[in-house]
DNA sequence: ATATTATTTTAGATGAAACTAAAAATTTAT
DNA sequence: ATAAATTTTTAGTTTCATCTAAAATAATAT
């Protein structure tokens, strides 16, 4: 079984190799974790030699087959503790992250089980992420251009299609990332913009940007 | 903030001192928490330190004002934690324990007031052992003797009334405890006998052992 | 291509929490 | 009351996860 600590440099890992397709480094790590470059590398050398995770000196690391599946059974808990905290407890999907990150630690599979059952087995956490299933497995979703969408349809922001840089400032100036919740509100016909709520506020999106966000419908 | 492991420590000192009214001893504390002597010593230097623990060398230990606060607080979320396992997960009450061991360590003063809520503020948990309040009092609430409970009635053994050795060893016998959850079944006016279900299984009572137990009624 | 800079790893140290073995104190028995 | 047995404490190790400082490697800039 891991500690909690081992499990956290792993579910760090799925996080970082998600976006970064070579090797991660030791100080991307370390930055994630809120910790030093030297004590990643003790963790991945230990990790390396538990089969966990591939690792090459001054390469950098990924996780294996292994690895990936803890960590996705890791990322599970989490995420369906925070559906358990804003839809049982109500908690708004600000406050459930720290939370979370202790109560995922919580070794007991039947527990996971019937939270999962209880809950109506949710298929996204708070904040729009999917959760795995219970073989690590992350349901990856027929996604649409934002452009497609219907009046009053709600879904989640997952992906961009031409990320450009001008474009990533525009969204990070709006404070709009993946997972945002996004409902459209209003449809112009004559020019494809949209009146959209983006996490509870109201912004105006011209064609070309509705053309370049990929969504979820909920 | 306490590490898991003083809070163990101060928990099992919650329970031990309810018993012995004397200062608990090394060896009863390491007993409790499955270890040896030595380790019992250094954790009651540190928790004397702390102050939540008055200790006497070879003499033993009791918990402080601080300390009972403290410990009251991590026995409540254990027994909210259960109660939550059983009438929310559906978890039988026998499998609780080891899963509470671990919730109660969850450091998130919000999330136990919200799940207390959720739960209706139960007073007892699924063994019967009473809820300490948010300020780590333990309601002592009124208590009757068996003897006067009507037929149907549901409540929990609370205390006995002259706890000598044959009526002891009568209930160990019969492998009914403290907390033990008593139904009445049927009642003989006749002669104050009593026909209840004691934790599933039926058990035939005279008014000699029915005006000996203190229940608490549900 | 070599020097400079940045990153990564190693080596050694610290604090928690446990252990074993030996010393000290207390309790029990003769 | 003293000896024997038991309990408790101390002293010294171990493992885990972190740290700092120094050495090794890789990346970059002239």
């Amino acid at each position: 079984m891991l500690t909690s600590s081992e499990e956290n440099y792993i579910k760090a890992l799925f996080y970082l190799q998600q976006k970064a397709s070579k090797g991660v480094s030791t100080s991307s790590l370390a930055q994630r974790l809120d910790t030093k470059p030297s004590s990643a590398t003790d963790m991945l050398q230990k990790l390396s030699e538990k089969g966990l995770v591939d690792y090459v000196k001054y390469k950098g690391a990924l996780l294996s087959t292994d690895g990936y599946q803890l960590a996705a059974h890791v990322v599970r808990k989490h995420r369906l503790w925070e559906v358990f905290l804003v839809k049982t407890l109500g908690f708004s999907w600000d406050q459930v992250h720290d939370i979370a990150e202790q109560l995922e630690h919580v070794h007991a599979p039947l527990l996971v089980e019937k939270l999962d059952a209880f809950l109506g087995h949710p298929r996204r956490d708070p904040h729009g992420d999917p959760i795995p299933d219970k073989n690590g497995q992350i349901h990856q979703v027929e996604k649409a251009l934002l452009s497609t969408q219907q009046n009053d349809q709600e879904s989640i922001l997952v992906s961009i299609k031409d990320a450009n840089d001008d474009f990533l400032k525009y969204l990070n100036q709006k404070n709009i990332s993946l997972g945002a919740f996004i409902k459209v509100i209003a449809l112009e016909p004559f020019d494809g913009s949209m009146t959209v709520e983006v996490n509870h506020e109201t912004h105006y999106f011209s064609s070309t940007i509705t053309n370049n966000l990929y969504v979820q419908s909920l």
